[in-house]
DNA sequence: TCGTTTTACTAAATCGTTTTACTAAGTAAA
DNA sequence: TTTACTTAGTAAAACGATTTAGTAAAACGA
């Protein structure tokens, strides 16, 4: 291999080494005024009465220094940052990542990057985090499970959130639907004495899920015990809170044919404590899952679950959050709501008397 | 509830409604220039001639107007973007995200944040994403199972990276060890017959992990029949793919009591394979999964794994690129090793001759 | 042929900081 | 009493773009 000269002219890297050229330069080079570059490159609307042939100049000569305008003196100017801020409990929980991927895919299209915070619960994060955000000027946030404890005065869109906050649009499951798809397929099998695992207090969701399921149960007539219903507890993103809480709910020795998960994670983690109790799972008591992360599909057994579409929960976010930044001055839906879907799989069965 | 009137000053949100105050603004306020701000609220070396008095009206003032220096001027003067880009495969396999973690972890503590860019395996995201994010003045990138596709003109660490480029630190499982680990626990449960699914080619760890793992067996004097190959094909991050290739194994009807996945995932897909050609895990083949992540304690069998120390390796890249903007000069390794642990639970067991 | 419009540009202001290079007054030293 | 230093600041340039408000020359219309 032949040794590389730093002075070796590379096909795509020719301007590596030499720092990058600023419209100043660029507009000396040419014997133009950078006022000329600037309106040219942008298509201004004066770009017009330029001819074609100097357009042609300064175009060549662009893409032959490689020019890129300066992120910073750009946004400067123009008081943009073409950029969100996206708050998240945690990364690794497998429900965050998937609505982020949704964002991304938005955002990647139309020049936008964002900037991630991770809050962890903690209230000082919760302060925090957002006021640094909108330190680096973030154009709009894109909350996900996360509560607002700020003043909101750019524009917002929380994924999962539920307090009606003026300027903040919240993206929300039908949760009726969703509790009623998860109810009515355990009815169907035969299950009444179902238990239940609620969520933490600070997860968006506990509240409304909570209170949709006790509804559907009512509606099927099915009573709810309060002995058979444990809460997760404590901040682990692992199915170690679900198994906790199984272990609390199996040391009642209330006896149950059902079990509705707040999620799947947790779902997972009351399959591990059930066995362990010599409970089969679906045999001996069913377990319905949450969300339908990709932990769910792949179980052993695999995991009947609601699903959330959390991919295009976070396209949606990302989507009307452009939409706020695009016209500022229409009024916007304070909720946006997504439906859910019940997929079946091996972890619910048939109730059968033995 | 009282009606809230938008001129009510609240403790908190007081200039909520002002647009942010700039520097020349509080100082016409303070009758002072906006250089004196400056160097006081900076505490520049020419500070010290500002008498303490001074000091406190401006030190007062910003506070009460609640002034914060504008991102974007201060890094359009000082070059900085305090702002580092990741390049990840995608989010929601688990294991960028428990990186992502450790980074974070690093970098708010620094006042740094990060711009994450998901390049799906796609070859003109591979190119385009590093360059947005140069273009957006990120102060260096770390790359997380991700191939360096551009010339590196600024610090980059890659995690799990191994292609030895100039300027770039990858940080590396001990790749010999985690090898030894995996394949002498096989051993010591008296499998001789092992089979192993590879990683894709996309996958940085992809080689590395072979010829290691190959090494170790033959080491140990175990046969590697290459029928008892199969490799991970596609990029779905779901156990899907495990899926499918031991499909593909099990077709061949080659007997083998252990495999040795690439990662947990797969391991994840392949119990889920072996289960439905009736092959019971462990008792009829041990598996053995890679990484750690969160779905492999609570899996059903636990899966017995090689622990990556992924929030850690995430620090670790983070720390290591602060220092490499520090210190410029300073020549930094090529590569930094962390060490693997074999984490013993279900998924493997005694072969027994039956 | 004069006035207007179009063409082809440019100078200077602006965005909000930080930094460099001063000034002017007071104090200390010789 | 002059020189030198310290104190307490400030004016202006710089970072690198975009935008406003021009100008000078050419073309056009009556």
């Amino acid at each position: 291999m032949p040794r590389q000269s730093k002075k070796s002219p590379e096909k795509s890297f020719a301007n590596a080494n030499s720092r990058n050229i600023s419209l100043k330069e660029l507009a000396v080079h040419l014997g133009l005024s950078p006022t000329s570059l600037s309106i040219v490159l942008n298509d201004a609307p004066t770009a017009n009465s330029i001819p074609q042939e100097t357009k042609d100049r300064i175009f060549k000569a662009a893409a032959k220094f490689n020019y890129r305008p300066n992120y910073f003196a750009r946004s400067l100017r123009a008081q943009r940052s073409f950029t969100f801020g996206l708050l998240v409990p945690e990364l690794s929980d497998g429900y965050s990542a998937m609505v982020l991927n949704g964002v991304e895919s938005v955002l990647s299209t139309e020049g936008f990057f964002y900037l991630t915070a991770s809050h962890l619960h903690r209230e000082d994060l919760l302060e925090h985090h957002p006021q640094m955000l909108i330190e680096r000027q973030v154009e709009g946030i894109i909350a996900v499970d996360t509560p607002i404890r700020f003043n909101p005065t750019l524009p917002i869109v929380n994924v999962s959130g539920h307090d009606k906050i003026e300027g903040v649009t919240n993206i929300v499951l039908n949760h009726d639907s969703a509790a009623k798809l998860g109810i009515e397929h355990l009815y169907e099998l035969g299950h009444r004495k179902i238990a239940f695992i609620k969520g933490q207090d600070f997860s968006s969701d506990t509240e409304i899920r909570w209170q949709t399921i006790m509804q559907a149960a009512i509606e099927k007539g099915i009573e709810i015990d309060d002995d058979l219903i444990v809460q997760l507890e404590g901040e682990n993103p692992s199915p170690e809170t679900g198994y906790a809480a199984t272990q609390k709910l199996l040391a009642r020795k209330k006896k149950f044919t059902a079990l509705f998960a707040f999620n799947d994670i947790s779902a997972i983690g009351a399959i591990r404590a059930l066995c362990e109790a010599d409970c089969r799972v679906p045999e001996d008591v069913s377990v319905l899952g949450f969300d339908d992360t990709y932990a769910a599909a792949f179980h052993n057994p695999a995991l009947t679950t609601i699903k959330q579409p959390l991919f295009e929960m976070g396209s949606l976010a990302a989507k009307t959050l452009l939409q706020k930044l695009a016209e500022p001055n229409r009024h916007f839906a304070q909720t946006l709501t997504v439906e859910p879907k019940l997929v079946i799989r091996r972890s619910t069965a048939q109730f059968s008397q033995k």
